[in-house]
DNA sequence: CGAAATTTTGATCACGTTCAACTTCAGTGG
DNA sequence: CCACTGAAGTTGAACGTGATCAAAATTTCG
């Protein structure tokens, strides 16, 4: 079992969401510690286990911390797709905590850390301290880009594109939380899991890992990934790193 | 031409957006008519033209009022996806206005009239009005959704499946912005562009679309289509209406 | 060490793309 | 008002891709 990824960097909190909204408005010693202590218990999810389930009331945040989870939905055909892969920074309960029921589900895939707030308790914070309603609008809109990308991958892009383009895409949010070292990260998830991320059958994703490896484009050694030749990744996935949001307040 | 399309319910505003905010959280009168002074003036977009073009930097929210527009990439290959659909109420410039420079383009898909707000002026206001930035909050969580659902169609829904949800996915949409009858309502969309939206082609579009037909689904005439056999659709498309929101403040 | 999960491999085949031609429709200018 | 032009819809044939299924090899974990 990988050992569980840790924030590296030093942060104005140890809740790696706080961390985050930090970065998109400005929040005061005070604030942060008002939104910390909103923060109910941390809690342990084993791999393999189910966190929401699609249906069921859950109307609470949880922030995921360490380890990695998949948010997905079940077809009636057996199907599975992948909505995303929820990372530490990322909000597991986004969006099923603001509807009635659960839209999707979310299940562990390694074992995780994450804390938990009420979302009554997390929106009357909201309510009080505008500057954290305008972070939280922002944390939104970098979701909403993030799903676009991916809407893009499983629609348009070529098996091997996707593969390419899924890895750099991981590899930039991990290092963004902190997790991840210049070219090489680890990436717990089974290849069945990745296929129903990007809308392919196993074998093909095997296949298409192969063919990465073979032009010399990555190598994986358990679920270590290196990407040897960052260049022609990026060519190939046609990705674009993540452009930076406008900060609140600056001058446009 | 299509007649634009008007919103049909008596409405606390006569901006879509504002109605739809209103239904996420409770805003007085006045912070209404605050929120109505914010909006510049009124911009019509003919039939193709683009009103947001990837890479360039536009800090504006655009509300569509009238018309169909779509948000949609090109890629390398030649190939376009579109990302989304912009209907009445939509704000077009989501997520790209937050952005350092805009993710997608858009371009209008009928001719379509826009309400335009700056960015910075919007955000001040959900700045003074808590309410206004929790709806806003609230309203990205529909959108998180309906990408969501977007991802799970293009990524593991055969052809058939993937028309039939789009087509109640608008029809609900529309519905919902009261541009739309019980049935039946206006779908000015290509068959190109519908499949540029689903990952198909567009032969293989209008295959499905006469399958849905012949076996007597839907009908379609000029661009109205009318959904004859809606629970039929429901079950073949997988099809779930959206979940009701939590309302902010109510009990749960 | 044994059991379960995951990776790997191969063969077959259906599905949906591609490309091209043709038809129909809509919008525009003469 | 009609003729013209470009856009959109429709059809068919051929091809290639990636799914499917199954089995074996390998790794992981209890």
């Amino acid at each position: 079992m990988p050992a569980p990824l840790r924030l590296i960097s030093s942060s104005p909190s140890s809740n790696p969401l706080i961390t985050r909204l930090c970065t998109y408005a400005a929040l005061s010693p005070e604030e942060i510690a008002e939104l910390e202590a909103a923060f109910e218990r941390r809690l342990l999810f084993k791999k393999r286990r189910d966190v929401i389930l699609e249906g069921y009331e859950s109307h609470r945040l949880h922030v995921a911390v360490s380890g990695f989870a998949a948010r997905y939905k079940l077809l009636a055909n057996g199907k599975r797709q992948v909505i995303g892969i929820v990372l530490p920074g990322d909000i597991i309960g986004m969006p099923s905590a603001f509807f009635r029921s659960s839209l999707y589900s979310v299940t562990a895939l390694s074992d995780m850390t994450a804390q938990v707030v009420r979302l009554d308790a997390f929106l009357a914070l909201c309510q009080r301290i505008p500057a954290l309603a305008i972070a939280m609008l922002w944390h939104s809109q970098r979701e909403i880009a993030t799903y676009a990308d991916h809407i893009i991958d499983v629609g348009r892009r070529s098996p091997l594109e996707r593969i390419a383009h899924f890895v750099l895409e991981m590899h930039a949010r991990l290092r963004a939380a902190g997790c991840a070292a210049d070219r090489s990260f680890e990436l717990p998830l089974s290849q069945e899991i990745i296929g129903d991320v990007l809308g392919l059958s196993a074998p093909h994703v095997n296949r298409m890992l192969h063919q990465l490896k073979a032009e010399g484009l990555i190598s994986v050694d358990r679920h270590q990934i290196t990407i040897d030749d960052l260049e022609s990744m990026q060519m190939l996935a046609q990705f674009e790193p993540p452009s930076p949001l406008i900060r609140a307040g600056s001058s446009y």
